[in-house]
DNA sequence: TAGATTGTTAATCGATTAACAATC
DNA sequence: TAGATTGTTAATCGATTAACAATC
């Protein structure tokens, strides 16, 4: 317990606790970290390692018990909280990620959304009402968001996330092709599958016969 | 020069692109590592090392000419290629990457897509054909496709993973909530944005006032 | 009790950072 | 030439893996 976390073991919390609703769902009631460790195809060493940095979940001899440690996990990763989170920017990706079930079953939902085309500005998707992106500052205050979500082009996300960093927003979750560097005590995580994309690539030119 | 290239290098590689186009898009001809880190935000001794895995592209004393070291980059990511990608699950993700430019600017196409949906079939979207998920193999054989992109469901997106591995799919870009793990030589990247949302709730915890 | 499995400390491995000789 | 900057070797740092004592 305590000692400063690896950047990647939180992400790997991720993974465990969806192996650990598998394991539930089968009616399964407690796993060894070996057992978990095999099916997720990763180190049982390492499994014990993260876990240990935020508490003792397991019985010696026996295990972990499923539904106890999925309960842990959520809270330690925040997401027995709900967040208030908005899109900015509704084109197609915007709008895919506004309607994703997944965000809500992580407790994160979302609020509104923001674009600049007047076509879509002050209409009702799905719920989602779309602000005009004039109205961030204040739309964001009154509704108390927390976390945004920016697909806008490459070219607008710089100025977009200066405006977001004099909101009371916390965190940014980046799709705009560009690397957001953390200015000041935001959170920023850059989502880049063009960088996935290219690390595929790169590999593929080897295996070309 | 050769020697095992790390794993992040590689992802690194994309953001020297970006951050080179820009300064070119400025007519900056030369930059040094100092002024390309410090634009990145990152140490200059890395960017170095990293450039060093793939061969001497700068000049000492002056720097590295912007336009040649693009070329260079873009070579080894395989970006001055063309690949041909489809994508498997044509809901609001999937439709939403179809259209995605970023893909076409690193020479990624999109030729076709699949879906289960009757009304989507045998339509036409943006110059993507729609097929059934059932004729998965044969178009894929006759449209020659190298790259699959999954935005099926969870519980769709495994089988998914395993009828790629039999037809000739050298690479998945896996946008399913699950960790595809590789089983043959297929190389897969899961792109995973509900553990990097969960990292920024992990870290909005403590910021809470 | 004996067997199993955790949690932690130690060993290893690899990646990042630094230093510097080579050289434009 | 003197100044600047690369490319590489060495030093540091941190994360992963292993070993094992504690204990259910």
């Amino acid at each position: 317990m305590n000692k400063k976390v690896p950047h990647d073991a939180i992400l790997r919390l991720s993974f465990y606790l969806r192996a650990l609703k598998n394991f539930e769902e089968e009616n399964i009631k407690v796993v060894s970290s070996k057992q978990l460790a095999d099916f997720l195809k990763i180190n049982h060493h390492q499994l014990r390692k993260d876990l240990s940095y935020f508490g003792h979940f397991g019985k010696k001899g026996v295990g972990y018990p499923c539904s106890a440690l999925i309960d842990k996990i959520k809270t330690i990763l925040g997401l027995d909280k709900t967040w208030s989170a908005a899109v900015i920017g509704f084109g197609n990706l915007g709008r895919a990620l506004s309607f994703y079930k997944g965000f809500r079953e992580q407790g994160v939902y979302i609020k509104v959304a923001f674009d600049v085309d007047e076509k879509k500005i002050n209409k009702e998707y799905n719920g989602i009402k779309v602000y005009s992106i004039e109205q961030l500052e204040k739309i964001i205050k009154k509704e108390d968001i927390q976390i945004a979500i920016i697909t806008v082009p490459k070219y607008a996300a710089e100025e977009i996330a200066n405006r977001l960093s004099k909101c009371k927003i916390k965190a940014i979750l980046n799709f705009a092709p560009i690397n957001l560097v953390t200015s000041s005590q935001i959170l920023i995580q850059n989502v880049d599958f063009g960088c996935q994309l290219a690390y595929l690539t790169y590999h593929l030119k080897f295996l070309k016969p």
